[in-house]
DNA sequence: ATGTAGACTAGAGTCGACC
DNA sequence: TGGTCGACTCTAGTCTACA
């Protein structure tokens, strides 16, 4: 262990930054998803990484396509 | 509740589409992917959901996007 | 409106074995 | 080669509450 996971987050600001393009707060995205509204913020701020099911719901929440979110996630962490 | 996961499995279908597209077998994709083969087994099958981290790593050992997988999965069980 | 924290349950992911 | 099972660990995701 000792090895903490930097899983750098690329997705918690990708996230954020979809939130707040639809005018959104965490607790109207948290309902939308149905999750807590703790976690919502969680997974912006790199405490938690999503599931696949997360994911879809989160898109389909932010009315984005799944793979969108991800791709912009993954640019983002490549450094792009 | 008694609605048991129906979760209907599409990632894993298109995860065996996939690797199978690729010449691979279960095997040499867990090595590649660096997980247990009986892990892979599990998500093609639909008995676990992959994390993002999962997703991340698993397309980069089949040389596509991320968003690419993910798509393709919420594409087929949306019933498309 | 957001961040964090503790305590908890469900499920991701490991490992090894057997069919 | 692929599928499954059991026992294990770690973390996603819940809930509540406080700053």
């Amino acid at each position: 262990m000792a090895e903490r996971r930097k899983s750098s987050n690329s997705f918690g600001i990708i996230l954020r930054t979809y939130r707040q393009g639809n005018g959104l707060t965490q607790e109207q995205l948290s309902e939308r998803v149905d999750v807590v509204r703790s976690f919502i913020c969680a997974l912006e701020n790199g405490k938690k990484q999503p599931s696949l099911d997360m994911i879809f719901r989160l898109a389909s929440a932010l009315e984005v396509k799944p793979g969108e979110l991800v791709d912009a996630a993954a640019e983002k962490s490549a450094g792009r």
